[in-house]
RNA sequence: CGGGGUGUAGCGCAGCCCGGUUAGCGCAUCUGCUUUGGGAGCAGAGGGUCGUAGGUUCGAAUCCUGCCACCCCGACCA
């Protein structure tokens, strides 16, 4: 078979251009860092969103929606995030535009903005703002929303996905009476999230605080769930803050408890975006193409009818038809792809690259022995069927392909989580194999600068599960209460 | 923003150093025939302001200057 992508170990961020853009899910446009996010890509991302949307609502959470353009005096409330944001803002100035003299068109220095607006890199300031006028007495609490919505950020490198000056994302915003039922939520978002990745996206993930220096602006706490791609580097697939009352105190939003007493209100944020479409990706394709976990696959299994003439051409069309209805019937994202334009080589092809889990084929010799040709996209492996198990064993083996590909990639990041005592140890493990590193600190911001200067490695998170385990830092020796997750990430 | 590179058909590139017929190749597209169980073959066809503005020259894709765009490597980041 012709390769159309560069293999892993030649170019792994080559790899992954081609692939993003072979398996037809995104394409960069005309405007610089910003991608066009493709019909099938769109399709991946719409499943990822259903779950996750579920999942909010189960967990009390309501959807709404809040301005794209957000006043500048709003983001200079609160110092940290403001730091945390400012370089990387788009801000919007004017208003109007005008004929040119020169034909064409320019801005109309007369419609200058009063008050200069930035469209959102998030969304905390305009929402607390609007939080303030919502919330009076603890009986108006929590407010549990979230929204769904693009966001900008003016990246100066950015890759499909991973990276991107706009992004599409969800970002959940949530006020509370006390700190407590504030960091539970954050808490339990995170788990929320943890459950979506391992169970939907098929992809294990370590859970944990961020150090100070990882935080996100504005929070006093921030938790993220950490995976680990197959090039060895880390990336961070979700976030939640436990805000305290930074944002309630910048915005004024008080509330009267229960004893009549006038208080600051308690906040959690917390979000998922686009880039988890990079994590599965990296997750589990290989050099063929995308893998998709059959719970977020546009198409579930594809059937590719097989014939050398028009007669046959209208028995196989007929006969993959049949058992296209069957599987929808029985509840299956199916395709039938009886396009006479490609032949079946070509659809194998691209269906390998788009991830399709599964792939029936049927031809002449199907009809007459009432079978169809199964294939499966994880293991490359093909049998063939009596139709009559079809339904059963399309159900089983998308439930074994789903399980598979969680177990591959656990069995991978475990095989590739280090423990490592010394320094030394640690900076040559981390060039000849790279992955995730357990590794004692002494907890210091200034440690954590010069890993990171030396080896380009981050503390990703100090995981919830870390037994505690006394021992000393492998910089300075200092003590160290437990180890921590290090790694160089995306 | 610093360093490096590239702009030629929808995509990927050659041609440029050393200026000179009608700018070429692969893939893709279109037509016809044969094909169709792992990315088909043959024959033919269409498609170009050579990034842009100026300059040098009898003559510029090619030489010179400015500008623009994009890519890669750093610093910053979900």
């Amino acid at each position: 078979m012709a390769k159309v992508l560069t293999a892993r170990d030649e170019n792994y961020s080559q790899w992954y251009n081609d692939l993003v853009i072979k398996a037809d899910m995104a394409e960069n446009s005309a405007v610089r860092g910003c991608m066009v996010i493709k019909p099938y890509g769109y399709s991946i991302w719409e499943k990822m969103q259903a779950a996750l949307d579920q999942m909010f609502k189960d967990t009390g959470h309501v959807n709404a929606y809040f301005p794209l353009f957000i006043p500048k005096s709003f983001f200079s409330k609160e110092a940290d995030h403001v730091e945390g944001f400012a370089k990387e803002c788009a801000v919007v100035t004017h208003y109007r535009l005008r004929t040119s003299e020169k034909g064409g068109i320019e801005v109309d220095p007369d419609a200058k903005l009063e008050e200069e607006l930035i469209v959102r890199p998030t969304s905390e300031t305009i929402i607390w703002n609007t939080y303030r006028n919502w919330i009076q007495s603890y009986r108006d609490l929590p407010i549990l929303v979230n929204q769904w919505a693009n966001v900008v950020r003016w990246e100066m490198r950015t890759r499909l996905f991973l990276r991107t000056a706009e992004f599409l994302w969800q970002e959940g915003h949530t006020a509370h009476a006390t700190a407590q039922e504030a960091m539970a939520e954050a808490r339990q978002m995170l788990e929320v999230y943890a459950t979506f990745a391992q169970e939907w996206m098929a992809m294990p993930v370590i859970k944990g605080s961020k150090t100070p220096t990882e935080r996100f602006a504005g929070a006093l706490d921030t938790f993220s769930i950490e995976a680990l791609m197959q090039d060895g580097k880390a990336l961070q697939a979700g976030t939640s803050h436990f805000l305290g009352q930074n944002f309630a105190k910048a915005f004024d939003v008080r509330f009267t408890n229960k004893q009549g007493v006038m208080e600051h209100v308690w906040a959690s944020s917390w979000g998922v975006s686009t880039r988890l479409m990079g994590a599965l990706v990296m997750t589990h394709s290989d050099d063929d193409g995308l893998v998709l976990p059959p719970r977020l696959a546009p198409f579930q299994v594809v059937i590719v009818p097989i014939y050398k003439n028009d007669e046959q051409m209208e028995q196989s069309r007929a006969y993959a038809s049949e058992l296209r209805a069957r599987l929808a019937k029985a509840g299956f994202r199916v395709k039938l792809d009886d396009r006479d334009t490609h032949k079946p080589g070509w659809k194998f092809a691209q269906y390998e690259l788009q991830g399709v889990p599964i792939r029936l084929a049927a031809g002449p010799r199907d009809i007459e022995a009432q079978t169809v040709e199964l294939a499966r996209r994880d293991t490359r492996e093909k049998q063939s069927l009596p139709i009559e198990k079809l339904e059963a064993v399309v159900a089983e083996m998308l439930e074994a392909i789903q399980k598979n590909l969680f177990d591959k990639a656990l069995a991978r990041t475990q095989a590739n989580t280090t423990r490592v005592d010394s320094y030394q140890e640690f900076k040559e493990l981390l060039d000849s194999k790279g992955g995730f590193f357990l590794a004692h600190w002494d907890g210091t911001a200034e440690t954590e600068k010069r890993i990171k200067d030396e080896t380009k490695a981050t503390i990703r998170c100090i995981p919830f599960d870390a037994p505690d385990e006394p021992g000393q830092c492998m910089v300075t020796g200092q003590p160290s209460p437990r180890r921590v997750l290090i790694a160089r990430a995306y």
